[in-house]
This record gives C-alpha cells, structure tokens and sequence, in this order.
DNA sequence: GTCTATATAGCGATAGAC
DNA sequence: GTCTATCGCTATATAGAC
C-alpha cells in the first residue's frame, strides 16, 4: 500500500465530499438548475476553494457520473461472483438502477446540453468507465440473446441503449410523486414494463 | 363562421408562426438551451414584439404543448373514426409520438424545472388539453387491459406514464444519431420494446 | 404592435489577500 | 488551499419612440 500523507487523505475526503453533494444535487435538480453556488454552500466551502478542485461546472458533472458509474462497476463485480442466468444479471442492473433512483442519487443530465456533451466527450476517465459497463452489459445481453431470455431480432445496441435510459426513465418518479405504490411496487412494475413490456403477463407479481 | 377581422387572422398567423417555430426549438435544443433572443430571430421579429403575444419564457413552452396536445387529439379524433382493437389505437398514437420525435417536433421539457412546472400547473387550458388527452387514452387503456391485450395487473396510470414517457424517450435520439437504422426499423423496435418488453419476440418483424 | 436600446439579475469564473 | 469580493457575460424582461 502506497503511502499518503494524511493532508492528501484530507484533500481526497474534501473532494469525495464535493462529488456526493454535486451528485445528490444532480439527481434532484438536474445540471442546468444546479448552481455552483449551491454546491459550495452545500458542501460548507467557499466557491473559489471548489474551482481548485474542478476546473469548471462541466468537470463536476462528469466527476459525479464517474462516481456513479464506479458504483455500478462494482455491483457488477459483485454480480459476476454469483453464478446466474445473463437475463437474472441484467434484470439485477436495471433493479438497482431504480434503487438508485428512488433515493435520490441518479444524476440527471440534460441530454442535449452542449458544452456538458462536450466535456463529457472529452474526458477520459468517464468514457473508459461508460465502455467499461457498456462491455459488461453487452456481454450479458449477447449471452441471453443466444439463450433465447432476450428477443433475439433486437439489435444489442438497441437493449443497451434501453437499459441506460430506464436507469433515469421519469415514469419512476412521476409514480413515487403519486405516492400510491410502495417504492418496491414501483420496481416490480417498472422491471416487468421493461423486459416484459406492456401487452405481457408473465412474471409481474403484485400483492 | 364569426367574422375574424384581416388584422386579427395576421396576428393570429404570426402567433402561430412564433410557437411553431418555439416547437422546433424546444426540441432541438430543449427549453433551458433556449433563448427568447433564438426565439425573435428565428421569427424574423423582435423580442420585444414578442412579449406582446406571451408575457413569459414559460408560457412560450406552454403554449408549445397545448399545440402538441391539440395535434395528439386531432390524430386521436381520426382514430376514433376507424374500428379498431382498443390496443391497435394505442400503438397507433405510440407509433405517431415517434414520428413527431424523428421529425423533431416533440419538445423536450426538463422534468424537474421549477419555474416552468409552476407556470404549466397554472395553465388551465394545458391542463384542460393534458386530461382531454389522459382521459380519451385511458378509455383505451381499460378496453385493452379487459380484454386482455394489455397487462390486468398494472395499474392504468403506470401505463399512461409509460406512453407519455416513451413519446420523448431518449433512445429514440440515440438510435438515430448511431445511424446503423432507418427511421422505419427504430419506430418498429421500440414499439416492440415498449409493448412486448425486451424479452418479448411477439410482433416484432424486421428486414 | 413593432422596433432599438437598456435595465436588471443570476451565474460561472477569477483576483488577490492571507 | 481557503477565503471575500468582484468581474464579465448572458439572458429575461421592459422603456419609450414611432
């Protein structure tokens, strides 16, 4: 184990914090309405002290879905120690992306917003991390796809694609405002819409 | 037919010139990335003329969907004329949120804005046109869930939320943008998503 | 009602002292 | 590295002439 001296270990606990308050407040406003001000205020900094830590607003956001998509990468890994079938794997995914959701940590990008699609795009560490789960995902989809669990005329793109989007799909949170399911309910529902969809009758166990 | 003065039918014209054209924006770039100076230019008028028809930012968008709306209803009038199963109507009005979206004419709202939400929650005629529209689906809905082609155990709302959520789903831009599909293909797999489920290998037909 | 010009405010980012 | 104070820009909204 490398040695650190304790004042980067403070620095490195500074940081984590920024990260989880832009994150939560990511997730409950979203980027365009979250200020840099409220960050700092939430975190009990000053705002100059965050832009030595992140360059700008942009690189916040993209340490936030870093964050997120470590996180993922380990429920992944925990996943892979456990010997199921590749459609119990994703639906496992697709549960605890809606977990993520329900409490409030699912960050929302806006998916149009340019200069954050173009930091996005620049960085690195976040598009080796989103080919990382992208290439974990896929091979679970290719594998149910052969087995027959997932529809085999659709493109894995296509499933891919699916799954990210029902990991910020609105329907969650349009039902929990509604307040008139339980939030494991909501789950049920929503991962029996996903892989069952609409016209489907298997599986969706209600009480 | 009341009599509409030539001075009324121009301003309605350039009224509906200004949330045509407030349409197309809010699609393209979302209503955060719009800008009421975009707005003036892409009219040919000035911002100030503007502010004579809408008094607001907000209630440019709103007016937006209450067009968005009345041409849902419009579509659903004309599929009321044909006899048809209650899930046929259904994956017809799915089918033409897509085709707005692919043409881009589908404004995108961000869900959590909090201006915006207060000044739509305030507007009754988006109210109004919003039920008008809940209301004409959820008939259908009922039919289809009675007669089995739509899933008895999932409460209405949840799949009302779920076509109004699938009307601006982001896949449908990704899948786009990636261009391994036609606009054809990506209607007819995501219809097949969304009422079959990714597990589902009723219905779909691809080339 | 349409225009030009401007008021007003919020926010991202930085300067400079400590 | 942290702070206070401020810059500079952009965007909503308005004033006032015509």
């Amino acid at each position: 184990m490398a040695k650190v001296s304790f004042k980067a270990q403070v620095l490195q606990a500074r940081e984590d914090a920024i990260v989880a308050s832009v994150n939560r407040l990511l997730a409950e406003k979203g980027f365009d309405a979250m200020t840099v001000d409220e960050v700092a205020a939430d975190v009990g900094i000053a705002k100059a002290s965050l832009y030595k830590h992140f360059t700008s607003k942009e690189e916040l956001a993209a340490a936030a879905m870093i964050r997120v998509l470590d996180h993922a990468l380990a429920f992944i890994a925990g996943l892979e120690t456990q010997p199921k079938a590749a459609i119990e794997q994703l639906k496992a995914v697709a549960r605890w992306t809606m977990q993520v959701q329900l409490v409030g940590e699912m960050p929302s990008l806006p998916a149009q917003n340019s200069s954050l699609r173009a930091a996005l795009t620049a960085n690195k560490i976040y598009l080796d991390r989103l080919i990382e789960v992208s290439d974990k995902l896929g091979a679970w989809i290719t594998a149910a796809q052969k087995s027959g669990q997932l529809n085999r005329k659709l493109p894995p793109e296509v499933i891919l694609y699916t799954l990210f989007a029902r990991a910020c799909d609105p329907v969650l949170s349009l039902l929990k405002s509604s307040g008139n399911h339980s939030d494991d309910q909501i789950i049920e529902m929503l991962l029996s819409t996903c892989f069952d969809g609409l016209a489907g009758t298997a599986r969706l166990k209600l009480a």
